[in-house]
DNA sequence: AAGTGGTCTAGACCACTGA
DNA sequence: CAGTGGTCTAGACCACTTG
């Protein structure tokens, strides 16, 4: 029922809501027309569009004109993972920052040609004093460009974009990947040579589909899992 | 420009959309106010608001009452992940069910009693006759249930859920780590001992909070990266 | 033809913000 | 106080789907 003070579209989509959470409603069923809506909440079509649309930006239905709305599948193979730069607790204590000729690897990601240098940017991750992750990031070398001093905040990945072009105007992909470290990877993690590795590499895009960064991260996976979720709310 | 037949809502979105990609509107920045934008347009407040709602829903702007639009901070750390369990061009050739009763890790992530009894599902995924994947499942099981055979279908993970409440009405939660194979791993994926896996876990849980699945899933890396991504597209 | 959703108008009143 | 967004109405016309 419509409680005091609530928004009458806000009680609609709750309560339509709450039929699709309980099963009253499932996949494929229709809804009722908004006329039909209208009629049964005493309101306008307006009122009853609002809910609806509410819903349908939540993925819970989606409409065909001239047919109606439907309750839709549920997508629970789509996750969302938060994978942040600037972890809490945990600290930063060694910078180094390069120029330097691209290795293959690295020419193949940027999509460079091997003359153009790129700056790199490496970071241990600690936590309790220990080592916990390596962060490694290229981003290619513009000569006239401020001092590689001032190219450490690009340590943040989304700042290396947001500087050259909107903030908006790019976009990122993650790999994830298990992986066993390299000798200098060993080392600086201070870790043996046969412990696996979760690393996660990402390339940084801009609008015009050119890829304006690339990071290695290689994470201690007992220190780090990485966290997903998927699914509704009611 | 209003394009014919583009609803004029579109075209208004389309071009906020575009300054705000183009860089002409920046975070924090303040929309013009609806009426303003009425004017402009030569429309009224609703299509406006339709406009607006749009590039609310996908998180571009944000409203507050007595204030005003403004540009959002953008997301670039939030990623999209799909992590399907039937992939295509894969195949799976292997499967065992079982009735058994749970070993300490499972328990502890059903939250169940050391007498409940638990249904494990193993599966191979194979491709080019070559294990590229292990996928373990465990599930609670109710006495006076169907057979065992007619669980097989629980292979694919929400299923078992739905099975049991409304299709909306549970979440996923995984983790994602690396590790080395024990032996039997090893075995059933036909790699050495310090071959690294990409390691998924899976937890399916009801509305009220009831671990009602928990998967874990061994990856042979090298023929299996996860892809994620973030960002916006005009 | 009747019913559906999609678009749009021209108002109204309210709650909130800031000067 | 004036200006903002939030809610809501009572219509209208269109495009689309189905019988």
């Amino acid at each position: 029922m419509h409680k005091m003070g609530e928004p009458l579209h806000v009680t609609i989509y709750t309560e339509l809501k709450s039929k699709i959470f309980g099963g009253v409603l499932n996949p494929g069923d229709m809804l009722p027309s908004e006329n039909e809506l209208a009629k049964q909440y005493d309101t306008s079509r307006v009122t009853i569009r609002k809910s609806l649309q509410s819903l349908e930006s939540e993925n819970l239905i989606y409409s065909c004109q001239g047919k109606g709305y439907f309750i839709s599948q549920p997508l629970h193979n789509d996750f969302y993972l938060h994978f942040s730069e600037e972890e809490r607790g945990f600290e930063v204590t060694y910078k180094k920052v390069d120029a330097c000729f691209p290795s293959d690897r690295v020419r193949q990601a940027l999509e460079i040609g091997s003359s153009q240098m790129v700056i790199e940017i490496r970071r241990v991750i600690k936590k309790y004093d220990r080592p916990v992750a390596l962060d490694i990031k290229y981003i290619p070398y513009d000569k006239g460009k401020p001092t590689l001093e001032a190219e450490l905040h690009y340590a943040v990945f989304p700042d290396i974009a947001a500087a050259k072009t909107a903030p908006f105007a790019f976009h990122t992909r993650m790999e994830i990947g298990a992986e066993l470290p390299d000798e200098s990877v060993a080392r600086q993690l201070q870790c043996s040579l046969n412990t696996p590795l979760l690393v996660v590499y990402r390339y940084l895009i801009d609008q015009s589909e050119r890829r304006v960064g690339y990071g290695i991260k290689y994470i201690l996976s007992e220190y780090g899992r990485l966290d997903a979720k998927s699914g509704y709310e009611l």
